[in-house]
DNA sequence: CAAAAATCTTCCGTTAACGTTAAAGTCGGG
DNA sequence: CCCGACTTTAACGTTAACGGAAGATTTTTG
């Protein structure tokens, strides 16, 4: 079915701006490096370093060229760290991911931009579904190494136990 | 209760031998570095640079010098890659580790030595029932974080799939 | 508006976990 | 016992992910 003049199937959740705190005059509350690094547990180096390296770009800057953090900037270097500690991946992994992410979400907002034609839709969807499902599948095995893992330890410490109350 | 002289206690598991394949004059086969490597699936210079750092001494040497590795070095490695890949540990993490598991190992083995003091035995075990306990937490909370992580990936795996079928 | 505090860019330093190469010694098959 | 393949130690090199300091600039504060 063609979607070029509006679909008639149920429109899944187009792109709300979302609630946010504005101030009075309207925009959100920015944070200079200092504080964004503060909140967001890590150094400003940390915060330099990933814009270096095309990770995270402040959303905004002064006339005079300081970096300004909104909230979703923090929310992604919490992903960031997340993908460093959880998933043991380097930041030039993390990018990939990320970019990925990013078109996902252009997708989103080109879902229910009539100028957005079928079939480039449709295939920006199917990369972002086999991007996900193949990220799926590592973290799965990770998963279940983890799982395996844990139940090692357990029946180890079981055996620990056993052996202290025979004492 | 006192464990000077024989314990009537059901005994756990006495420490066998563990059955090995032996060659014809009964000894396991112990394998040249690149071997071992080979089998490990790691580089020579990685095998070196663990037991530099004291957490790999092969089990045996040529009278030339040469290292000799067994089954339970190459056990070793593996279980010092898992540590590595799955909690994300680095070496000298992994050899606290490590040397714990071999305290606790040497116990199993006093455990029917009588020249091994109760009060020592206990204080060991403690150590090693309490340092596997903290593991078990910190692995623990990193199966959670990597559960909801999926499960956030399969929200968007469906959501995703979800855009293509309504196509 | 002036001083203090925070940031900017640039560049060199650091640590972990090996990689690589060189020179010398050891092993195993013929 | 000889030679080619493999190992040894020692030493220097590499990469990732920042750390830290310098000197200039910007922002904030009294």
């Amino acid at each position: 079915m063609s979607r070029g003049g509006r679909s008639i199937a149920p429109a899944p959740d187009p792109p709300s701006p979302a609630p946010e705190r504005h101030d009075a005059a309207g925009h959100e509350p920015l944070l200079s490096i200092g504080a964004a690094a503060a909140q967001a547990g890590v150094t400003e180096r940390a915060l330099r370093y990933y814009q270096e390296l095309g990770l995270l770009a402040p959303s905004a800057h002064t006339k005079g060229g300081m970096r300004r953090y909104s909230q979703k900037d923090l929310e992604r270097v919490a992903r960031i760290r997340e993908l460093q500690a959880l998933l043991g991946l380097n930041l030039d992994e993390i990018a990939v991911i990320l970019r990925n992410d990013d078109r996902t979400a252009e997708i989103r907002l080109a879902y229910f931009d009539d100028r957005t034609g079928d079939v480039e839709r449709k295939r920006l969807l199917r990369e972002s579904l086999t991007l996900a499902t193949e990220m799926r599948a590592t973290v799965e095995t990770k998963r279940q190494a983890l799982d395996s893992f844990l139940h090692d330890l357990d029946a180890r410490i079981d055996r620990l136990r056993h052996l202290l109350d025979e004492e």
